[in-house]
DNA sequence: CTGAAAGCGCTTACAG
DNA sequence: CTGAAAGCGCTTACAG
């Protein structure tokens, strides 16, 4: 064994892969200072183009990528970004997380889950030391947690970037990505209206909900453009739950004369409305009509296969990443990537008679 | 104003919340050095208990937290632990992650995300950038990607603590929480037996999954047990999804004679089979009865609801994440806590005739 | 455009 | 049982 400096010792290791580069090996292989490699690592205009060409030149060669923790340590604040959420609905908090994970895919931030429970009373302190503690770079909020002021209050204070997902405008536009719940609800009326329904109900979510409301005013726009209106004594409040759903769609459909067609808040509850009307022996959708909304599996599993808005969850997030790490151009104005869309499937037609 | 001294001026920030104390406020304030205080921390216990006390004193007065950025540099690794998973289903990864939170709280660690293509061709450099870059404590894998030895085998060079969340022991016990799919599919065997059925179909999982050989060598022996037997052209591979559900049953239905109940290896292909036995002109549970497996939401949205085989996702993620982190007792030895069970709702009944 | 010094908030290795 | 020094891998603030 010939005797090596620590510094051949620590080439061969890096060489062979056994160690990954630091900035000070970068800075030592391209014959510049550590400082100047931050500067590359940061894209700093003040480098010269031909000191940073090769700075690049030995970053590729060694793979090497900054430590998100020393950054993070420097910086005072990690590369994490947090999702928030209280949804309940498995399939749009995976989707929602999918589109985040989409939005964020090489930009070096990595997502942290958190639901939580807005109806908790420790709600705010406890989001505020999720934030403060793992020092996070920003999060992102969906419904119903989004739309709630007092969280929105306490990010601004601590500085933490954040995004809202919501239906409505609830903050400023840096803030916001704005969900199309209110157009979803329109195609859903429109549809009804064009079949030639005029009794129509309607099974909000619940109205702690923005989207309940966006929904429902979408679907009497709708209706209203074709001359269809919804009386209010056909609206029954459901809770975004197939339970609720079943439940208020039985007493729409105990009413006299009951509605031909109804448009639920959500699929779950549209699920809910086909178990109601089996229980109340009509055939959808023969003697009644049904719309759900997200175009989630459940909306194609059921008997019959559920008409309903698709809401594209994932291409939401994918916005709410870009919106939040500042890589989002002006696709956020086209509203073309967030609109909703009506997929006819069997469970809707005219009525009879 | 009167001068201050900036220790005098950090401690009004520190009192009045404005700034987070540090190791070297809790030391400085506890008249220890900070080393000490990181010996409370890291729960050494070469600390006199007085000493311990009067520090632990001063940690709860000022709220202290260590920074996780700054001990994962220090200990070389991060405080963050990995959901690797390529399970497509919304409502097993939600559960997973909430198990998986429900182990981790209090512990200091936080959950990322990080679904994976089991297809990929870069699917083991892939997983190992993002372990190396983030330098995670842990992560936690759900099947298929569970059962991949090239994973493992990778994990094991890189270090990186990992547990793997399969159907069978495919790793040393300090690696595993082993689910009972076995003793599912018996239940489901044992149940339409004992109903009286004897011409039984199995829908199976994929044949890369290792539970759908689970599933079906449990029922097999459920069938045994009570008498019956299950014939091999009465099997239909599927996929797990609703599609290859619905193709695999109207290929068992289309036989002479038929089966007069059908075992689908999950709660997709059991919806699948309720289309195709409609599609088929046959009424569930009269003509034919179904069982899935999974008890996911959508068992008891379809019609008729399903019977079928509840698998405790939740508390399978959260033993997972206690052997991860090292705060699993005896627990795991007890099979109670990841038994499945039989949930019987109306797509099942004895045979006509 | 580039760099040397100091610091982020912890732990390790060593000493006593 | 306790502590002073050095270091983890970066960036900030300052200087040139």
């Amino acid at each position: 064994m010939s005797p090596r400096t620590p510094r051949s010792s620590d080439d061969a290791a890096l060489e062979s892969g056994q160690r990954r580069a630091t900035i000070n090996d970068i800075a030592r292989l391209s014959g510049v200072s550590k400082k100047t490699v931050s500067r590359v690592i940061n894209r700093s205009p003040s480098v010269r183009p031909e000191t940073r060409e090769k700075i690049d030149a030995v970053i590729a060669k060694y793979g090497y990528a900054p430590d998100p923790q020393a950054r993070g340590l420097a910086f005072r604040r990690s590369f994490l970004i947090g999702l928030i959420y209280d949804n309940p609905n498995p399939q749009y908090v995976v989707n929602m997380q999918l589109g985040l994970l989409d939005g964020m895919r090489g930009s070096g931030y990595e997502l942290v889950v958190h639901p939580c429970d807005r109806g908790s009373t420790t709600l705010v302190p406890d989001i505020r030391a999720f934030i403060e503690r793992q020092k996070l770079f920003g999060v992102v909020l969906t419904p119903s947690v989004s739309e709630d002021e007092g969280v929105a209050e306490m990010l601004r204070e601590t500085g933490c970037e954040y995004v809202r997902v919501a239906s409505l405008a609830v903050d400023t536009a840096e803030h916001m990505i704005v969900t199309m719940d209110r157009h979803g609800g329109m195609l859903a009326g429109k549809r009804l209206a064009e079949l030639g329904h005029r009794r129509l109900g309607f099974v909000s979510g619940p109205a702690t909900f923005r989207s309940s409301h966006e929904r429902r005013e979408g679907f009497e726009e709708g209706l209203k453009a074709h001359g269809a209106i919804l009386a209010p004594e056909f609206v029954a409040e459901g809770a975004y739950t197939f339970e609720s759903g079943l439940a208020a769609a039985s007493r729409l459909l105990a009413m006299t004369p009951r509605p031909t067609a109804i448009f639920a808040g959500n699929d779950e509850m549209a699920a809910g409305v086909l178990h109601a009307a089996r229980k109340a022996g009509l055939s959808v959708p023969e003697d009644l009509s049904v719309i759900g909304f997200d175009d989630f599996q459940i909306a194609s599993r059921v008997w019959p296969p559920l008409t309903t808005i698709r809401a594209p969850t994932r291409e939401v997030g994918r916005l709410a990443a870009e919106r939040l790490i500042g890589s989002l151009g002006d696709e956020a104005l086209d509203p073309r990537s967030r609109q909703t869309t009506l997929v006819e499937r069997e469970s809707t037609a005219p009525p009879k008679g």
